[in-house]
DNA sequence: ATAAAAACAGTAATAATTACTACTTCTGAA
DNA sequence: TTCAGAAGTAGTAATTATTACTGTTTTTAT
């Protein structure tokens, strides 16, 4: 009996899965209360991470200094603004053969690469002085 | 006069000449610290920060919640254990065309990436239960 | 030499996240 | 169906990395 069902971690999956954008834990706190006013944030934050080691969501660390979640766990890139900082998924083919390019001279077992790729999203790029 | 010289600064940017590791602020601030007893590491942090941003030396965030930081600015790639945390170096052709994939489909400008290839090094593949 | 700009040391503040604790909710058997 | 114990929770405190602030020192152009 080690993962017990809670009510909580129901409701942030479900906000999670109702999210295109990337929301941070915060964002996901503040959601989530307006349909469970009293839930603490360390809850949160400790489903959140219980989910994304299940392997159920995706924790997304793009470099900005904060985490962001992911519910689409299918294979696909992201792209990160460096100007309105919003994370947006990429529709691009799969570029996992990389690691097999860096396995070539390297001492070790390469299994995974984590890519972000940034620059000035469709939003900024119409807006003023970028 | 924008800029002016600075004896830490540049104690600061030698020590991490001679790292191939990719030390985090708190280990350069230990190590300079050696030679340079009052140095304090708010000093430390701000000439990391001025010494990225003039481009002399690359800011690392490879997901572990500290910045590592890297005096060689040549284009090459990173690995990252996930056992012992090391930051290593890769020897691989360049792999910076997957922007152009990535542009294909997108909306707006992409103008980079940052990717890190993880699993485990060839220190913790020799060493017992991995 | 000197004065203004920039940098510094030392400390305080911030921000994201994790840890702790006493209480509540699940759940598998009696 | 109860009920005991494990797992989870709310609320708060602690931690960690980093940035901001302040009065003093260093650099440098005149």
């Amino acid at each position: 009996m080690a993962l017990k069902y809670s009510r909580q971690r129901e409701v942030i999956k479900d906000f999670l899965c109702t999210r295109k954008d990337h929301p941070t834990a915060d964002i996901v706190y503040m959601n989530v209360r307006l349909q469970y006013p009293n839930i603490s944030l360390g809850t949160v934050y400790r489903n959140l991470t219980l989910l994304s080691d299940m392997g159920e969501i995706l924790r997304l660390r793009v470099g900005d200094g904060v985490d962001h979640f992911d519910a689409d766990t299918s294979p696909h890139n992201h792209f990160v603004c460096t100007k309105c900082g919003s994370v947006i998924d990429l529709e691009m083919e799969n570029i996992d053969y990389i690691t097999e390019i860096a396995a070539k001279n390297f001492n070790g077992r390469i299994e995974g690469h984590t890519t972000y790729f940034y620059g000035i999203c469709g939003d900024c790029c119409g807006s003023p002085q970028s």
